[in-house]
DNA sequence: ACAAAATGCAAGTATGTACTTGCATACGTT
DNA sequence: AACGTATGCAAGTACATACTTGCATTTTGT
């Protein structure tokens, strides 16, 4: 029963290779290891199975982890942006496969929109917190501060690998590094990434 | 003569549509109004043409523009990242189907990689001279400052058509507050955005 | 142990794709 | 008026793709 399982898996890493043209149905069953009317069987049309695929892989999107109430700002922010780094940069190849859909297949953007949705939106939230508290200036507009540091984090994980020379740093690092500009820029009080590890 | 432009032209906007396997030399030909066959007498392949036509894309790239001299941070970088969203915004679709692409074409990724590279080289001598100028902050990395206010923009400029509820606000207002944020980031002096038009 | 369900295999259909060939037609140059 | 060059058109080649069908084989549940 768990070559249904098996099956969405591969076409899910096959689409992120190879977009909705590359990734053939002959090529997912070859990857699979099972025969290509197996596919036809379980999901129908090609178009199910990718939407399956995708769909899946939405509904395990691990929580965010924002706490509803801010004790440590740096702390917290710093723990979410390692979080969500390394969750960007997992699906990095979904994020691009899926993106240069939006032209031709828009529905094929539902993984990345929808989870950057989620995430925006407890962001947003959470700076509005702080800011309720005093705890970051108030003269930032937090709908542009939340693109800021968010658009840093995707930035890097979806160019990190085209372009390794300009991202000399680890990931980890790197979010050390956009969340302690981030603090900077909306006021909040911070210490040098060097000193938070 | 000015066939082979023409081509050229169409190639590059389905390819920026379709990517790589979307872009067929039908679908090309009919949007270019000649018949396919011409497109074989002018670049011979498909791939020769698509390079071709990414290639001239790649050597009109508009100049930067930040001055060797920084006399007026705020006001240069500000007109440098309404300059650069613009060039993003405008090739957005070309940026997302040549970084969807870097698993299987990575020599289609040379349009983005390339021009990226410029503009980051160029704007981290810009910072590295503000620095020795004292006109930023010395705790800041300059790298991941640049990667930072460039990964906003691109970040903007490529996700804004595909979750439009996200950016309320227009690409020139968003250059703006993201180098208001930058400059608060670096520690640079700077009054808020309202003041700035 | 037996039946039902899941899978493999071989072959076939209809369409799309990159690319080629041969010939006719238009165009500008001399 | 003659000629080379660029283009169109019709047809064809070789292969890939999504998807189907019929039958044999394996796996699984009871």
């Amino acid at each position: 029963m768990d070559t249904r399982e098996h099956i969405l898996e591969v076409a899910l890493r096959v689409y992120a290779e190879t977009g909705t043209r590359g990734a053939t149905t002959r090529r997912i069953a070859s990857e699979a290891g099972c025969n290509e009317v197996t596919l036809f069987r379980h999901f129908g049309t090609k178009e199910n199975l990718l939407r399956e695929a995708l769909h899946q892989a939405l509904d395990r999107l691990p929580p965010v982890g924002l706490p509803p109430e801010p004790r440590n700002p740096a702390g917290e922010l710093l723990a979410w942006a390692r979080h969500q780094m390394a969750f960007l940069f997992r699906y990095r190849a979904l994020i691009r496969s899926s993106l240069a859909e939006f032209e031709e297949y828009p529905v094929m953007c539902a993984f990345v929109s929808e989870s950057t949705r989620l995430v925006a939106n407890e962001l947003s939230a959470y700076l509005s917190r702080l800011r309720d508290r005093g705890l970051i200036d108030r003269v930032v507009d937090e709908r542009s501060a939340c693109a800021m540091l968010m658009g840093s984090l995707f930035s890097d994980a979806v160019n990190r690998d085209v372009m390794p020379e300009r991202y000399p740093y680890s990931i980890e690092e790197a979010a050390e590094r956009y969340v302690f500009l981030f603090l900077r820029a909306v006021g909040g009080r911070v210490s040098p990434p060097t000193e938070s590890r």
